[in-house]
RNA sequence: GGGAGUUUAGCUCAGCUGGGAGAGCGUCUGCCUUACAAGCAGGAUGUCACAGGUUCGAGCCCUGUAACUCCCACCA
């Protein structure tokens, strides 16, 4: 090559990563369209948030997906890559609130629904703009269509279809019941998005007089006492003996006027706190339950934002934990508070803020789960959807089995808004897919909900609403279903379970053939990456560093699917020296290179090595290709990474060194055709892995075609099976091996060069492999012979399989350490024949076990016999000296 | 209370359907050998958590135990 002695010496990512990359997109490599030529192969995966950087999370998901679409395209697949929704993530409201209140002093309300629509818009387009271009970055080869995947027109047309359809079914209700509220967010929550945090509490035992029996109380426990503004009775268990004369009385309820019923509840556990129970239906699941079975009255205590409202009495507009002090204190003095005991229970955050949630009873949005939930349960039963790896289906099946009714409003202003219309003059609820003004059943003006949807409302239909669903789209019907989906495990139950059902209710087909599922990126110490922990690390600056492909195979390798994986600087570095050991290994190649096309040379042309070579090399097409039909993508890369190194580099590139240097020899231009075929074909194959080293290096080899990204995948090659020549070099490898084993030992420097005389029957190999011993293992002459007649008795001797080799540097050796040595192979030989020999002499092994793997046991006795046998002999003539 | 996962070299982890224990990093020894010191060659280091069982054969399958992790769950 013309340029080859210019090339960096060191790989540089950064003098050709953004470079390649715009070529790509300019060239439209990445884009995908309805081709009736070619199958399609369509990926889903989950959106960057748009509300911040491009994090650790974001480049696994990235890489992993975009591994598998450039494999898949290079397989001459028609590879679309559907990002999930970036849109209504109300996470987004959420900073752009936070942002508001703390720079402006300001909140939605005063800025009017407008004007504050348009500042999310503008914040989006700003962070969406953003983290589109740091995907660039880590070479994901998305074609993000952003006409084709925003949440305005088609999406949007899509909610509405799919809300009024599970409505007019039945689906999608409208009731009371008890929601999560977050008070900082000031919206509904559904149960996913609660964590549950053990946290130290207290138990407040209160005291409730018991009206017209003077001196006499019922004890509850509570963890909230601040919700007794709305407590309608207290319950005890109808068994309990205890309490068996209280039922039907009546309680004081105190720092109020009101009173309340001793009620009777299976649901009151008498081992459980004093057996009595406060009962508050607006603020407790349990108790709204108990409060429909016994017609009580819901109190709702509380404000939007958890400040305490006029049931409190003289405590409203207290804060809820302010007003929880101040009654304890009050309480205490009244002679009311029995004990406070420590208690620690689970509380309920919001998983975006972390503010604790109020249990709210409220007005809200509902979608039945239950008829939903067995298609999706049925479908994934079937296989139709598969997840990988497998363990996950359980996680599914446990959540989808056990599912709740799915509270999908939400009071927002960022999302989806509800369908729904109130008249204001009928009151009648009027569900449209189309805006309406007026009431159709009296004529009266309609008011549209406030809230919004759930974010997880649309992104459920994201598989098939960003095809055009619910028209009846070519791409539709093309890249429909889609093939994989890349996720999180953290992320099953918000969005691959829904997406599942949504698909199924919607379109009546399994959303994806596979789920492929990865863990999460941890720190170094094992924690999760986190802003509020600042142990968060940027990929961009890993890629500034390092390089794209150091990093992308750094999440590639060593992790299995769904494992958690910790991120290690020295892991990065690793990948770093790969892609530095790649760009060397094709420098070599290049500075040795005459010829200018890529193809093999005749059989007949082609020396042991490159047999060898080419063996090695078509065995490898074949791991990296089932691997990653399997998603194993961590084995299919550290199956390429061994053979680019040890074989590759380490091997193939020193046995031909002699070869290339010497102008003369005949063999030289065959070794060039080999290496440049190897290399250039092991870079198709390490490209859906490092896609941006493997093209710089696969456009300066000889090469057909524009792009490596757009060029076929290798496929394993009958013609390139070389069994009996991968054996006879491995025979040859051993023995440099062996030789510079003992060399070490001696602590003989490679520079001293001595004869080395190889004794064999297999004089055909051994002779084929003279040069590479001079080459590889110090030898300054070798002699290949049958016989050791005249061979110096004192020479340093090694026996190998196959062969006995003789270096005549008797001045190095020691009788005694090596009679000493030799017998302690002995030792070892004998060890391992009798333990093969234990094998087969057992007729149980003979008999059961498969025959390949009787006669390898076979050829390893035979083979450690023989060597013995030299050993012996060895130690004879030592002992005889 | 349910469910899942983990336990393998000093550290972090691979080890696919059972057939002689692996990688990266670290460490030790010797090498600037004309692609690469981000490198080359050679070493050392493991009762594969524990106890049973199945099998000709178990890191892998079965049972039990222990420790840790995660998810789910409305016990005040």
């Amino acid at each position: 090559m013309e340029d080859a002695n210019n090339i960096a010496k060191n790989y540089d990512p950064a003098s050709f990563e953004d470079k390649l990359y715009n070529e790509w997109v300019e060239k439209g490599y990445f884009h995908a369209e309805v081709n009736k030529d070619k199958k399609p192969f369509t990926i889903v995966i989950p959106p960057p948030n748009v509300t911040g950087q491009l994090h650790m999370g974001h480049a696994l998901d990235q890489t992993l997906q975009d591994i598998l679409i450039r494999y898949k395209r290079m397989q001459g697949y028609e590879a679309l890559w559907v990002p999930g929704t970036d849109h209504a993530g109300i996470a987004t409201q959420i900073k752009v609130e936070e942002n508001l209140r703390v720079n402006e002093g300001l909140t939605r309300y005063d800025l009017g629904r407008d004007e504050f629509l348009k500042r999310v818009w503008d914040w989006k387009e700003k962070f969406g703009n953003r983290i589109i271009s740091q995907l660039k970055k880590i070479g994901s080869s998305c074609d993000w269509d952003r006409e084709r995947f925003t949440m305005d027109e088609g999406c949007s047309k899509a909610v509405r279809e799919v809300f009024v359809n599970l409505y007019n079914k039945g689906l999608i209700y409208q009731g009371s019941r008890i929601i999560n509220w977050c008070p900082n967010c000031i919206t509904a929550l559904s149960d996913a998005e609660v964590e549950h945090v053990e946290q130290a509490g207290h138990f407040w035992y209160i005291k409730y007089p018991v009206k017209g029996e003077e001196g006499r109380y019922v004890t509850i426990a509570t963890t909230r006492p601040e919700t007794l503004f709305g407590d309608t009775a207290v319950a005890v268990n109808p068994e309990d003996e205890r309490y068996k004369d209280l039922i039907g009385k009546t309680l004081l309820l105190p720092l109020t006027d009101r009173e309340i019923p001793v009620v009777a509840d299976e649901y009151v556990d008498k081992e459980f706190g004093t057996g009595c129970v406060k009962i508050t239906p607006a603020h407790d699941p349990n108790d709204f339950e108990v409060g429909l079975r016994h017609n009580l009255e819901q109190i709702k205590v509380l404000n939007d934002d958890a400040t305490m409202n006029k049931y409190a009495g003289k405590y409203e507009g207290m804060d809820r934990y302010e007003c929880r002090k101040a009654m304890i204190k009050d309480l205490d003095e009244m002679g009311l508070l029995e004990k406070i005991e420590d208690h620690s229970h689970n509380v309920g955050q919001c998983y975006r803020c972390g503010t604790t949630v109020e249990p709210i009873v409220s007005k809200q949005w509902f979608v039945k789960m239950k008829p939903l939930a067995e298609p999706a349960i049925e479908a994934v039963k079937e296989g139709k959807t598969k997840f990988v790896p497998e363990r996950f289906t359980k996680t599914y099946m446990n959540w989808m089995e056990g599912v709740f009714d799915w509270c999908i409003s939400r009071q927002l202003w960022w999302g989806h808004r509800i369908p729904a219309f109130y008249c204001q003059e009928c009151g009648k609820t009027i569900v449209s897919k189309e805006d309406i003004t007026v009431c159709p059943h009296c004529g009266g003006a309609v008011k549209q909900d406030e809230d919004v949807l759930d974010t997880w409302f649309s992104s459920a239909l994201w598989p098939f609403s960003t095809l055009g669903w619910p028209e009846k789209t070519k791409e539709l019907e093309y890249f429909y279903p889609t093939s994989v989906l890349v996720t999180g495990y953290d992320i099953i139950f918000f969005w691959v379970a829904r997406m599942i059902f949504s698909a199924m209710e919607h379109t009546g087909q399994a959303p994806f053939e596979h789920v492929f599922i990865h863990g999460l990126v941890r720190d170094s110490q094992g924690r999760k990456m986190s802003k509020s922990l600042g142990n968060g690390i940027d990929p961009l600056e890993i890629i500034e560093k390092y390089g794209a492909d150091a990093l992308r195979f750094n999440l590639a390798t060593g992790n299995a699917p769904g494992n958690d994986m910790r991120f290690y600087m020295e892991r990065v570095e690793a990948g770093r020296n790969f892609a530095n050991k790649i760009w060397n290994a094709s420098r070599f190649t290049m500075m040795n290179l005459e010829i200018d096309e890529n193809k093999l040379p005749d059989i007949s042309e082609l020396q042991l090595e490159d047999k060898w070579i080419l063996s090695k090399y078509n065995k490898i097409v074949k791991v990296v290709t089932d691997n990653l039909d399997k998603f194993e993508l961590g084995i299919a890369l550290s199956n390429l990474y061994d053979f680019i190194w040890e074989n590759f580099c380490d091997w193939y590139i020193e046995l031909v060194k002699p070869r290339l240097f010497d102008k003369e020899n005949p063999t030289g231009k065959a070794a060039q055709y080999v290496l440049t075929y190897v290399l250039s074909h092991t870079m198709q194959l390490l490209h859906p892995f490092m896609p941006f080293i493997t093209e710089e290096i696969w456009q300066h080899l000889p090469h057909e075609g524009e792009s490596i990204v757009i060029s076929k995948f290798p496929e394993y090659d009958p013609a390139l099976e070389f069994e009996a020549e991968e054996k006879a070099m491995t025979l040859v490898m051993d023995a440099i091996s062996a030789i510079r084993n003992r060399r070490a030992e001696m602590n003989v420097p490679p520079s001293k060069k001595a004869k080395t005389i190889i004794v064999t029957e297999r004089t055909d190999i051994f002779e084929k492999g003279k040069a590479f011993f001079e080459k590889l293992a110090s030898a300054s002459e070798v002699e290949v012979r049958t016989d050791k007649a005249g061979i110096d008795k004192n020479a340093v001797n090694i026996v190998v399989a196959e062969a006995e080799i003789y270096l005549p540097m008797s001045e190095l050796v020691d009788k005694e350490k090596e009679l000493a040595r030799l017998n302690d192979e002995k030792k070892k030989l004998e060890g391992e024949i009798k333990r093969v020999e234990g094998k087969l002499s057992n007729p149980k092994f003979v008999e059961k076990a498969p025959e390949k793997v009787v006669n390898e046991e076979r050829a390893k006795g035979e083979k450690y016999r023989g060597m013995l046998e030299k050993v012996i002999e060895n130690i004879r003539s030592m002992e005889n000296l």
